[in-house]
DNA sequence: GATATTTAGTACGCTTTCGTACATTCCGAT
DNA sequence: ATCGGAATGTACGAAAGCGTACTAAATATC
């Protein structure tokens, strides 16, 4: 009568993460490419995309323009991509890897692609246009979001029994 | 002859990681749930599945066991969940909603049950399982994932055109 | 039954991510 | 031209996530 579950259990959002943490963990442990999970992601989109301006990257990953500053300012300290003025637009740089960093991108790149290619190969094409239109689909709101409440402010004691 | 895409592009990890976002983003935007996205995702866990100890949770959800300490830490701060000592094994914890942690947690179920629904009313049940088994398929490795290096210590100026 | 090994969870410090405030540039209306 | 709003990206402080080291309990080994 009172078993495991009592409600019905999510059918997506929760494979959805996991697959993001899994993919999380296998470039960090499967590979020493010396990247993060953001940085790795960043590389393979201009890799695959070509120069960008931070509000392309913003769009594309959907990380926090503030976020892609910090991770910016990461990859250039290392000497893997430089920001130069958009041409025609003063407000905006146009991200562009080094050759330095077009190495390590590659690299990535090949990796986040095997990794698809064990997936892709058992599925047929019309399945996989239901994936990814799927995920597509997941909570489509405005690209940009804003303001947000935050709350607790925690950290206290830890239980121990 | 170098238009925007020099390389096949990938197809499903980018989908993943947007998806996500949006999760993350709908979650604080739309309701005023006042949870973040772990939070939500741990109290749906705990709604859908029942109680669960840390280890049934860092499983499940994919944290790092360092992580869900300091999120059931803030969550129990705020008094939505409590952790017992589990019958039969004293060194875990059995981590349960409160009442008014199951208020919430309903109430956040039903928030990321209506997002699902809106993609799955769409789907056939067998693209359903081509999404999630595909999903299943990214990055298998060992369950918990240890060590890994890290680097860079920047932090520096901040270019300005 | 004493000791080594494994498992569960936490403490702490550091890195990454993010929200907000702000400076600069662009663009449309006038 | 110029003024007001929108857009682009950064600075800064604060919160979240994570790796490592550690404690305690359970389990295996002898």
């Amino acid at each position: 009568m009172t078993p495991k579950t009592r409600r019905p259990p999510l059918e997506l959002i929760p494979h959805i993460h996991r697959a993001t943490h899994r993919i999380g963990m296998w470039l960090e442990k499967n590979e020493s490419l010396g990247v993060t999970q953001a940085e790795a992601h960043l590389l393979a989109h201009l890799a695959a995309s070509g120069p960008s301006t931070v509000g392309d990257l913003h769009r594309s990953l959907g990380h926090r323009r503030s976020t892609l500053t910090s991770v910016l300012d990461r990859l250039e300290t290392r000497a893997l991509i430089v920001r130069d003025v958009a041409p025609g637009d003063r407000r905006s740089f146009v991200v562009a890897l080094t050759t330095k960093g077009s190495t390590l991108a590659e690299k990535t790149l090949r990796a986040l692609t095997a990794m698809e290619r064990v997936v892709l190969r058992e599925l047929e094409k019309a399945e996989m246009l239901a994936v990814t239109s799927a995920l597509e689909r997941i909570g489509h709101t405005e690209e940009t979001a804003r303001g947000a409440k935050k709350r607790g402010r925690p950290q206290g004691k830890r239980p121990r029994a």
